[in-house]
Parts: structure tokens; sequence; C-alpha cells
DNA sequence: TACAAAAACTAATAAGCGTTAGTTTTGCAA
DNA sequence: TTGCAAAACTAACGCTTATTAGTTTTTGTA
């Protein structure tokens, strides 16, 4: 009768998602089991209904915290004054340091998200698209007002966002490179380039 | 009694691979199901094990295929004189030129290679750790010599490798770009960055 | 045309899956 | 201490999975 354990503030709800993000992130959605989810909660798998509806209400929960997270900064970004370059680092630091921070849910938003299910799905999908079409129209102004050079908006979203992304490996290339080193150079790269 | 169609220099193993390529990417490693796939191929599952030994089997072919192009672009790549950046944007043009042409295979061997089976699963990492050192080796070069930034290489390295990941997401963005503006405006915006 | 090998088929296997039903234990409040 | 709800347990369900065995059909060659 092993009870979960969960400390302040978390639910035991919150306690299995948190163990369900590190396990769909290491093993997969589908490959991951409520069976050795249940062994990294410490209790027997039906134990888990008592707390949650289903396998994939755990997708979900995780994949749309994650989407909002990333909506409400933006929205912020948005209303604050600045240039796009401004708005730019802001919006790539605020990435990174959610890729460093939350790394199993961010993991699984941008990688087993297809595994959702209809209509959640496509809810999914449009506010992304959405997330990306706001991020468009910032580097297009940049464009206009000549702050960034003439390159296609759509390429420059796509490198921006895999760039940031690509930090999942950060996990594996841990070499004593200090977060700060790491933010600063990325965004450097990814504004100014590398070459001198 | 539906014979499987083959093309002209493709054996028939070379077509199940190919649409588990596509089911793989599609679906994901283990929600693709031999079913699904015997259907792809318009077979039933059982004929399947005919030309193949396992559906393992068909995760290495495509892993380690991909894997090995890389690595054989890369001996070239060391071998031709030139600069450091000379050498990146080679490497960078080939690595978009790959996302472009065998966008499912390469997709594989990013996303789903977890799912390999040892010995298979380490030698895959380790393959992929070399070839990761050989591009830092490239780069730190290219900072000695101050043809480029002093930043830290491996920094630019997950960079460079997770931008042209991203290209990934072009099937979503076919926004009427030319590949030819999208290599050109990558290769700038990763050397030179998107700042005026 | 006959024969052998290749490749298709049908049917079945054992194992694992998410989930449910029914029961027992736990922990808190009266 | 009693009583009740929350949360654990055991056992089982129906389903899907990769894979195998055994059989029949197809194909290419002599």
């Amino acid at each position: 009768m092993a009870k979960i354990m969960v400390g302040k503030n978390a639910s035991k709800k919150d306690v299995i998602i948190k163990k369900a993000a590190s396990l769909f992130r290491n093993r997969g959605f589908n490959a991951a089991s409520m069976r050795e989810l249940a062994v990294s909660v410490g209790v027997e798998a039906s134990s888990l209904y008592n707390h949650i509806g289903s396998k994939s209400e755990l997708l979900q929960a995780i994949c749309f915290k994650i989407a909002n997270e990333f909506t409400i900064h933006l929205n912020d970004t948005e209303k604050q004054p600045g240039s796009a370059i401004t708005k730019l680092e802001f919006i790539i630091r605020f990435h990174i340091k959610m890729m460093l921070n939350e790394f199993d849910e961010v993991y699984i938003a941008n990688h087993e998200w297809k595994h959702l299910k209809e209509p959640l799905l496509s809810n999914f999908l449009n506010q992304r698209r959405s997330y990306e079409k706001r991020l468009v129209a910032i580097i297009e102004k940049g464009i206009t007002k000549k702050e960034l050079k003439k390159i296609n908006p759509y390429v420059a979203l796509l490198t921006l966002l895999s760039a940031v992304r690509g930090l999942e490996f950060w996990q594996r290339h841990k070499k004593n490179i200090s977060t700060k080193v790491l933010e600063d150079d990325m965004v450097t790269h990814l504004l100014n380039g590398i070459t001198k």
C-alpha cells in the first residue's frame, strides 16, 4: 500500500504527471506503459486511475501546459515596447530557459504531441501555428524597419526555433559550460552569426 | 496474393524499408504496426517476414544507412582543403540536402534511434558522438585561426545542427520558397546572423 | 511441361497493453 | 472509537502486438 509521496503544493495528480513526463521523454509515449509509470510512482498500475482519467489525459496535460506558458510569454512580449531585435532576444532567452527548466515537458510538447487524440490534436496544432505566425510578424516588422537583414522570415523563424529546440542535446553535452555562456553565445550566434 | 511492386534496382526488402521509413516517421516506431506496414506494402503482415528478419531490423537499416552517409561526407570534407567556414558551409548544405531528399530516413535517425536495441544502440550513439567531435574540431580550428568568433564551439555545434534539423518543419512551411533560397538564407543566418 | 524455390496465404501463439471491477486498507473527522 | 471517503490492492477483461508454423500459390528455369 505504498502511498504516493507528495511534496507541498503538489497534488498526487501533479506527481503522476511529473513522473509521466520523465517517462514519456525517456521511452516515448507509446513505448511507455502505465505499469512502468506505476513503478516509477511507487504504486500499482490500477491505482493510478484513482487520480487520472487515462494515459492520453497525461499527454494532454503536459502538452497544453507548455503551449500555454509559451503563449502567455508571447502576449507579454508583444505588449512591451522595443525593437524587433529586443523582442526576439527576449523570446529566445525564454525558450532557452524553458528548455533548461522544464526539459521533459517541453521535449514532449515538441515531439510526442502527435499522439494526442482528436480534437485536441487539431487544437494543439492550431495553437502552435498561431504562435509561429506571431513570431513571423515580429521578424517581418524587423525587416521592414531595416533592423534585420532581408531574409525570408519563415526561414529565420525556422532557424531560430530549431536552434533553441536543439538544447535537448544539452543533457548530453553538459561540458562545464554555464547556462549563462550558453544563453549568451546562442543569442549572439543566432542574431549576429559566428563569422568575424 | 498481391505481389510486392518493385521498381528497377530495388529489392523487395528495399521497398519494405522505404515504406517503413514513411510509416515510422508518421506514426512513430512503436505506434507503427507490422500490420499497417503490410497494408502500405500491399501484402499480409506475415509475408513481410519472407524478406526481413524483424521490425527492429528495419529501424536498424534506416538509422545506420543515414549515419553512414553523414560519416562518408564528413570524411570527404576533412580531406578537402579550405577554411573552416568553407567546410562548415559544405557540411550545412549537405545536411540541408539530406533533410530535403531523404526526409523520412533522416527524421528517424534523428528521433527514433532510441528504440534501437543493444548493442546497436550504443554503436549508433558512438558513431554520432564521433561525428560531433569531428565537427567541433573544425569549429575550434576556425576559432584558433580567427576565422570565427570566440564562442563556445559546443554551443556553435549545437546551434548549427539543430537549426538544420529544424528543416523537419519544412514540410509544414512550404510556402513557395525555393530550396535554393532556403539553403542560402539558412547558411547566411547561421554564419553571419540576421542583424544588419 | 515439370520441378524447385520464392513468396504469398491462413491461422495461431504468447506476451503486453490500457483499463475496469470488486475488495481491502488507510487516514481523517465526528 | 466509529464511520466514511480516498486510495490502495488483486484479478481479470478484451484487444493489439510481433512473430511463427504450416500450407498454398506464384514464378522462373531446365
